[in-house]
DNA sequence: CCCTGATTCGC
DNA sequence: GCGAATCAGG
């Protein structure tokens, strides 16, 4: 999609209106995205916002910028940013039901919670090698509170939207991801989990032999 | 770290 | 013209 006067339109008046670059990019959605936004404002050219810019004086010195920044030949097109979770394993989920139900007697948890299995030959791709470091640290939380039917808990803490996700945060999914309450889990990655805490990586990379602690839904 | 805007540059 | 990569700060 293109830059229509309408959008433009729109871009100018948040713009304008002191949103951030960031916030206007995923308010007029579209995958769009604070660079985008950036660089169209800058061709628009109301680059400076709140500059009270004093049309008489001219301090000779409005853009010398003598920068020259490394230009690494990487560059053009890559797959960043906008793609956010693109490998989350919410993609195939949706009707996969999995039986992971942490029922930590916590707020929304919907439903069918998706198990990405992801421990072929040893372990994921540069994660937790062998097993021994699942039960190294991740369980801190479900000490005070043993769930009757589940050794796994995960950590009390408020999921978040796909917004407020970051980078550093847990993706493990909450939820329903056709509903408006899907969220994900948000913890902080712990490293060499993947894309999950410490918790949640514990759940989806389960060494074989303990993986029959969460038994299938129903196998015939 | 997180975020912000600014600039450059390959497409 | 577009936007990712990068730079430069807060």
């Amino acid at each position: 999609m293109s830059w229509t006067d309408e959008r433009i339109d729109l871009l100018q008046k948040m713009w304008l209106q002191g949103m951030s670059a960031s916030k206007i990019a995923n308010e007029l959605a579209n995958g769009l995205t604070r660079n985008a936004v950036i660089g169209k404002v800058y061709r628009l050219g109301l680059s400076g916002r709140a500059k009270g810019d004093a049309p008489g004086e001219d301090h000779a010195s409005a853009k010398p910028s003598p920068r020259s920044p490394a230009r690494p030949s990487g560059h053009g097109s890559h797959s960043h940013a906008s793609g956010a979770i693109a490998h989350s394993p919410i993609a195939s989920a949706h009707h996969a039901s999995g039986p992971i139900a942490s029922q930590s007697a916590h707020s929304q948890m919907s439903r069918g919670q998706p198990q990405p299995t992801a421990q072929r030959s040893s372990a994921g791709p540069g994660l937790i090698s062998g097993n021994t470091a699942l039960a190294a640290e991740p369980m801190q939380f479900e000490a005070p509170l043993r769930a009757p039917s589940a050794d796994v808990v995960v950590p009390i803490i408020e999921p978040v939207t796909i917004m407020e996700l970051r980078e550093s945060m847990c993706r493990w999914p909450i939820g329903d991801p056709t509903q408006a309450d899907f969220r994900f889990c948000g913890a902080r990655k712990s490293p060499g989990a993947g894309p999950y805490c410490g918790c949640h990586s514990a759940i989806a990379y389960q060494p074989q032999q303990d993986r029959r602690r969460q038994r299938p839904p129903k196998t015939a």
